[in-house]
DNA sequence: CATTCTATCTTTAGCCT
DNA sequence: GAGGCTAAAGATAGAAT
């Protein structure tokens, strides 16, 4: 549409370009608004223009977020051939996000585990028998392993 | 546009609904297939139909997970105002599909761990003198410690 | 450069098979 | 119902501002 029509390709003038990028944007989202309400279906959006470092997401970013969720929530034999590789990409991106959380709940640990061994290093300093070295150690040593399994690392 | 123009509602005759789905989803679908050429964007879109328990999805699941790969990776800053919302829902997503995987990592922590802890018992049991016991206790601890440090709990 | 205008192209509502 | 048709509505390419 429009005084001439267009090849299916990039438009090579960068200005012609973005000046169509927000024509067909504005035409696109006002098409599935229609089509959501007209037909009563769920559907979302996202666009990275690439001009913004945000993209334009339809409905909104969190209804876009769950319509992905009940995307996969779906039982696994309605989810389609293309199953595998989405849980394979999608817990990458899980990876990714949970950084942040597993990075602090690892700081926690270290925390604790640190404070064990500083408590251990101190009493072998002070230490002035053998047989008393024998003792502690035996204590530490069961307690650092007692740090260990409430860790989750062991049983 | 077509003979009469349509108010911007649900379409109450089901198959006269289900008839609009269908021609405006190809349209749609269409228009988004070209938006990406012509402009050279990174666009996804998914659309419940409520007919198929599958979702329609453009241009393939794998893809649009990779558009939201991409919006997920941005900046906090450049996420917009919805980011915390997103994040909140996107980690319950990972939580839940990340399950397995998590479980069969601490299955190989676990036995790590376990190996470790094997082999200082058995150590333990057969030694003969105490001054045996305090070298052999010394070493174990660097040795435990040394498991600790490689798991990623220290430094 | 961004907006607005409008001639032209594209989509589709209602029909018909 | 599904698919094809076509008049009318809608989108938009290029021009004008």
């Amino acid at each position: 549409m429009g005084r001439k029509k267009v090849k299916h390709e990039l438009i090579p003038n960068e200005s012609v370009r973005k000046a169509t990028l927000k024509k067909r944007k504005a035409g696109l989202l006002k098409k599935l608004s229609e089509l959501a309400t007209l037909c009563g279906v769920t559907a979302c959006a996202i666009i990275f223009s690439g001009y913004n470092t945000q993209p334009d997401v339809w409905p909104s970013p969190i209804d876009a977020f769950r319509v992905l969720d009940k995307f996969n929530n779906l039982p696994a034999d309605k989810q389609g051939k293309y199953m595998m590789d989405q849980k394979v990409l999608l817990r990458r991106i899980m990876l990714q996000l949970n950084e942040k959380l597993e990075k602090q709940r690892e700081k926690n640990r270290e925390l604790e585990v640190e404070l064990a061994l500083a408590e251990t290093n101190y009493d072998f300093n002070s230490l002035q028998s053998s047989e008393e070295l024998v003792h502690l150690l035996k204590d530490k040593i069961e307690f650092v392993m007692n740090k260990i399994e409430s860790k989750g690392l062991k049983g």
